[in-house]
DNA sequence: CATGATAGTGAGTGCTTACTCACAATTTGA
DNA sequence: TCAAATTGTGAGTAAGCACTCACTATCATG
């Protein structure tokens, strides 16, 4: 897949939010797709609801029709993404965990993977949530609930199991969690925001993988 | 050293500052300080100037008189930091690397720690750095250029001489400079954005430092 | 003490912002 | 088929925005 592929990225959050909202109206969808391409590009606040409606080909009264106000228009683009998108992600990972064969670096190695991939479907709403994160406290718990808890609940079991077979050194998994999702967004920031170019996702990974795995063998 | 001391941090960018700008007027130094917090709560986009003027204690017009515009607000608290005090901050990580008896584990944890120490030095500016990045180009480059440049370079030898003498398995400085820096930045980020509370900074560091020197053995 | 420069401000300016509302067109369902 | 609901809009509105300007106060220095 072609990580830098909008169209599909688009499309991906349309069906999130037509899942969470029903069918959707021509025009909302527009302002759904502006919407989330301008504040992807420019950042929430300095995006004005007059540019989201020029670029949806839309009067701009019919934002307010559909989403009542500029913040409210933000919440139900990422709210269905997280709730409906991350949370099955999280299922994935853990059958990703339990079924492949091999030792801990593969398994690690095909969760981050699975995860590059669920980035890249969905990178303008990536690149708005690392934007607004810092400054919005209401996105904040979002993640935490849905994501960060869950995650964090699975690891526990999934690498205590190893730890008890001496396959790996007691790590908590709140730490190893930190520092496997700083290496992988941090591989996805250099990549798809600091120098885009010629980038060979499987090798990189299994760099990390490896690196991860090895360091924290008995 | 207390990371969650503002005061500290807000005199050390007042520092820097005047150093770029010569002795500052007093109530020049209280719009800088207010912009900074400004800024690191909100966000450049969402905080206005009115709200500057009024935290700083000063007219609105005051601003300008200084500072011309707001976006050369934003430009004259950054550049300071990055021009007098990441520049040396590089020729410390160099002097440790060269002078640090041990193996490669100590001089990744001495950098590590070092850089952590920095980043809480200047915390609300880290911030506002971190937030703007993805949406101001003309930050992005002052980075690029004084500091991964810089720090490219010197890895490209240090960890060139590690290489040649066996003690570490190939690896180019950007990825090594990458990996190290996500989980930096991703500590920095938990400990004092996402759950600020009790850290064991030199702890968390050998963990990752180590991590790191065990995963690159040969 | 006189003088020019610097620091500081209250009262604006024109423009943009998020948002409203009365009304028209279209779709839906009994 | 026709009324009710939904979708869409042009023309606003008040508040907020970054920024200007004429003017005063302070201050260093010949």
């Amino acid at each position: 897949m072609n990580p830098g592929d909008l169209t599909e990225a688009v499309a991906a959050v349309l069906a999130a939010v037509e899942g969470a909202e029903g069918r959707l109206a021509p025009k909302k969808r527009a302002v759904i797709e502006a919407a989330l391409l301008c504040f992807a590009e420019t950042g929430y606040a300095a995006t004005s609801t007059r540019s989201i409606a020029h670029r949806a080909g839309v009067a701009e009264a019919t934002i307010f029709r559909h989403f009542g106000t500029k913040a409210d228009l933000l919440l139900r683009l990422v709210r269905p993404v997280a709730a409906r998108l991350i949370q099955p992600g999280l299922v994935e990972a853990q059958e990703i965990f339990a079924e492949t064969e091999g030792n801990l670096e593969a398994k690690i190695a095909r969760m981050m993977k699975a995860r590059l991939a669920f980035a890249d479907r969905y990178a303008p709403l990536v690149r708005i949530l690392l934007q607004e994160l810092p400054v919005n406290p209401e996105l904040h718990g979002l993640l935490q609930d849905s994501v960060i808890g869950g995650l964090v609940r699975f690891l526990d079991i999934a690498l205590g199991e190893e730890i008890a077979q001496g396959r790996l050194r007691p790590i908590p998994a709140p730490r190893f969690l930190r520092i496997l999702a700083s290496m992988l967004i941090g591989y996805w920031i250099a990549r798809s925001m600091v120098a885009p170019g010629d980038w060979d996702d499987a090798a990189e990974i299994d760099v990390m993988a490896g690196l991860l795995a090895r360091g924290l063998k008995p």
